[in-house]
DNA sequence: GTGGTCACG
DNA sequence: ACGTACGTGACCACT
């Protein structure tokens, strides 16, 4: 037989340190469960064992509730984060029938041993999976070591450590012996390192053989005298190195064989932790847990569908349906009956009928409607948005995840249908726990009515002028092999400069620059770096200039010219459910980054243009985020800046510098316009200083005289991160809510990073929410008044309507009366407005 | 698939 | 001793 043993302890630490924290939206880390699982089941289908046992020290917590005592009263080496993972683990290989290992007095090594020698007394095989290169004496015939490292699980067999040490596997406890290990705390022989101690043990073998006839030797006279005033210390040392290979664990082999795998019980720990992909990879489905355990057998009805060809008649006769529409694929849920059709007619009378709707993902459906000429009517409700509500950090909302997320049944006894056939039932549960939250306006009045907005400026599209991208394109490919000649020159010879590996060997190896920065991977090369190497070789200018080039050139001419359509628009896809905060994010391509901060850069936008007898739109909120902080804390001071309308950032310096406004130079504004944008972002004095390039003493100053000049800023900053210590959560001006599991960590750098977030999060949010509400008003409004104009991008703080040239100025007055007026705030929204035929114009 | 870089608000 | 401002998406190199 084969067994597998297991170092738990070893695996889940390497499992921790190598996956970024990661944590369900409980608060329960997950990211060691969730490694150790990965290396387990690799390793599991390359050894294919009979049998698994997986060991840990005893002193691993065992249970959740002890997970936290644990920690405060052992060891320090241990994170909180890695302690409360334990538990879980170790339920979680009892329920796929896997033996968990501990014994008293012994550790988890030790135990690795004994079964190691078990399986080899008995020529059995046994494969030690293990972190720790210790267990590498265990080796022989019979036992072979997987070794897992950050990369890759090496397999150690007595041929392959002979190849790496030069010695035999068992020679390793006398290794240690001599060079000691400071982590284990076994003292070795002073003086005597890891190459010494090699050469030593490559020559005598073992520290007896060496204690024996070293004085004889031709070692040096220093080797000699360390030996000898170590010799006491090197015996202890081997029997501290030496794992245990008889510790009083059950011997018996067959107790190891694995069991029967507990599906719904692994079903619903999985489903708890949220890790659907390993469940995925156990090969259970999500719903296992709530048919089997959860939900009593005798409660649960399944619901016998009958399924029908979709037709007017059956339309007509809809009073609240469910639907989803998949491509070209229509099923409509009625009662106990199934509508399925792929006729776009149909769909579309469907779509536009008037009986209550229920979806999940109703964009698409609403694209659907508009090419064909019609609307989708009468949503009351999407899935997809309400899980996003409920939690915003979550990558994906199906129906089966939700409901297996939200304990609801997922039925999928109803096979093609059992999306469809629960999502009634999903959306039910889903709309409590959104009333619950206080989310409930949210939702109707902006989050269902912004898909409608969304879908039509997606429908409607953006011109493009192809030819004028392919223009740009090829100037800028003259620029690029114009640079990078030059490059080639000043380097000597060619390479891949939009390699960072490349590039750092030929700046800071070849030419000898100063490095500044280290990335994980090697020298730092970004622009900050090159940006204080410009003047020391002309190379770095042009590998700036490269960089900008080809940024253009294959971002934004080749990306854009790729994703035109047929139309010669481009159809961007806003995505709703994606932000943390409540933004929307834009993708295929991407319209909310196209250049505008160079100039070069900028004419990209003279290619976006306004259809023929028609112009652009362009309205932009004015600090919007900063007039949304002064709202929320109500400070008397930074409410006057904006009251009185004068430049914030002047208005700001004058204020933190005590001088008046004509005093303000330049430098001080753009000091203070650095502040601003910090206080927002959650300020820190060292990326402040690096910002703005003073001392951190003296940006530290800056922040602390603005936070004494604008109280209620600093008050209000402390408040929000209070209560999001206390309750996990923070939320917009209108509900919106962000939950930060980063304040629970131990980790000092993440628990910043999360107060942070708690800071930035109500600001930015609700300045997506007064965007948002703004978009439904002028899209309500362009509708209600019959304006020849469309709603067609949005870029977080702008929006861009292209309207017929006979009613750009009535569009225009929608526009500002709409962002300026969308609520009632403590200080004046501006908003600037513009028009042109192309972005770059009516960017103002 | 991940990391580095850079485009935007 | 370490890392270092919030929120995104696309492209390239490299594993």
């Amino acid at each position: 037989m084969k067994l597998l043993a297991i170092d738990g302890n070893s695996i889940l630490n390497r499992a921790f340190y190598g996956i970024k924290l990661l944590s369900n939206k409980k608060g329960i880390f997950t990211n060691a469960i969730f490694g150790f699982m990965n290396i387990y089941l690799k390793n599991f289908g390359e050894v294919k064992p009979d049998a698994v046992a997986v060991a840990f020290d005893l002193r691993s917590p065992t249970f959740r509730h002890k997970a936290v005592d644990y920690y405060k009263a052992n060891r320090k080496g241990m994170p909180d984060e890695l302690a409360q993972q334990m538990p879980y683990v170790k339920e979680l290989l009892g329920l796929m029938g896997i033996t968990v290992l501990t014994c008293e007095g012994y550790e988890a090594d030790d135990i690795l041993g004994t079964l190691a020698k078990l399986c080899s007394d008995r020529g059995d095989k046994c494969f030690v999976l293990t972190g720790d290169r210790d267990s590498l004496q265990l080796i022989d015939d019979n036992v072979t070591v997987l070794l897992a490292t950050n990369k890759e699980t090496i397999h150690y067999d007595p041929q392959r450590f002979m190849d790496d040490y030069g010695f035999e596997p068992i020679k390793l406890i006398d290794l240690k012996a001599l060079m000691g290990d400071s982590s284990d705390n076994i003292p070795g022989v002073a003086g005597v390192g890891e190459k010494t101690a090699s050469a030593l043990i490559k020559e005598y073998g073992t520290i007896e053989n060496l204690y024996e006839s070293y004085e004889d030797s031709g070692l040096t006279k220093s080797v000699k005298a360390k030996l000898a005033a170590g010799a006491e210390s090197a015996k202890e040392s081997k029997w501290l190195a030496t794992i245990v290979r008889d510790a009083p664990i059950n011997n018996d082999l067959d107790s190891y064989l694995i069991g029967k795998t507990d599906s719904a019980g692994v079903s619903r720990l999985l489903t708890e932790l949220e890790m659907f992909k390993l469940l995925d990879k156990l090969k259970i489905s999500a719903s296992e847990a709530e048919t089997a355990a959860e939900i009593p057998a005798a409660e649960f009805t399944p619901i016998e569908i009958t399924a029908a060809e979709l037709s007017d008649e059956a339309i007509s006769g809809f009073n609240r349906v469910s639907f989803i529409l998949d491509g070209t694929d229509l099923a409509v849920r009625s009662g106990n009956t199934v509508f399925t059709t792929n006729n776009a007619e149909l769909i579309a009378a469907f779509l536009n009928s008037g009986c209550e709707k229920v979806t999940v993902g109703a964009k698409p459906a609403y694209r659907f409607a508009m090419e064909h000429g019609g609307s989708l009517n009468c949503l009351r409700d999407d899935a997809e948005i309400c899980g996003y509500l409920l939690n915003t950090s979550s990558t994906d909302y199906t129906v089966e995840k939700m409901c297996a997320e939200y304990g609801v049944h997922y039925c999928s006894e109803n096979g093609e249908f059992a999306d469809l056939v629960s999502l009634e039932g999903l959306v039910e549960k889903l709309r409590a726990e959104i009333d619950r939250e206080g989310m409930t306006e949210l939702l109707e009045n902006i989050e269902l009515p912004l898909t409608e907005v969304l879908a039509s400026m997606e429908h409607t599209g953006i011109r493009i002028t192809q030819e004028g991208v392919r223009e740009f394109g090829t100037y800028l490919s003259e620029m690029i092999e114009e640079t990078q000649q030059m490059i080639y020159d000043e380097a000597g010879h060619e390479f891949n400069i939009a390699s960072p590996k490349q590039l750092g060997t030929v700046l800071f190896e070849e030419m000898g620059l100063p490095a500044k920065k280290k990335t994980k991977s090697g020298y730092s090369t970004n622009a900050e770096v090159l940006e204080e190497l410009r003047f020391q070789a002309p190379i770095v200018d042009n590998v700036l200039k490269y960089r900008q080039y080809t940024k253009l050139n294959s971002t934004y001419v080749v990306g854009l010219l790729d994703k035109v359509a047929e139309d010669g628009r481009i159809h961007t896809c806003f995505r709703q459910t994606e932000t943390r905060t409540g933004r929307i994010s834009s993708t295929e391509p991407n319209m909310q980054n196209i250049p505008v901060r160079t100039e070069l850069g900028s004419q990209m936008r003279k290619f976006f243009t306004a259809g023929e007898g028609k112009v652009l739109v362009d309205a932009d909120y004015s600090q919007i985020e900063l007039r949304v902080m002064a709202h929320l804390c109500g400070d008397k001071n930074m409410m006057e800046a904006f009251n009185s309308g004068e430049d914030i950032h002047t208005s700001t310096a004058a204020q933190v510098f005590d001088v008046p406004s004509i005093m303000v130079t330049p430098e001080m504004r753009s000091a203070a316009k650095a502040v601003n944008f910090g206080i927002i972002y959650g300020i820190g004095a060292f990326s402040l200083s690096k910002d703005i390039g003073t001392s951190v003493a003296q940006a530290k100053k800056y922040i602390e005289d603005y936070l004494a000049k604008y109280p209620k800023v600093n008050e209000f900053m402390e408040n929000t991160v209070d209560n999001a210590i206390k309750t996990g959560v923070v939320s917009t001006m209108f509900g919106r809510k962000r939950r930060i599991p980063e304040l629970s960590s131990s980790n000092k750098v993440l628990q910043a990073a999360g107060k942070r977030i708690a800071m930035n999060t109500p600001v930015q949010g609700t300045a997506a929410d007064l965007i948002k509400i703004a978009m439904i008003n002028v899209y309500r409004r362009l509708k209600a008044e019959k304006l020849d104009a469309e709603l067609i991008l949005q870029v977080h703080d702008e929006l861009i309507i292209e309207a017929d040239v006979s009613c750009a100025d009535k569009a225009a007055e929608i526009l500002r009366e709409e962002m300026q007026n969308v609520y009632d705030m403590r200080v004046p929204l501006a908003v600037d407005v513009h028009q042109g035929e192309s972005w770059y114009e009516a960017k103002g």
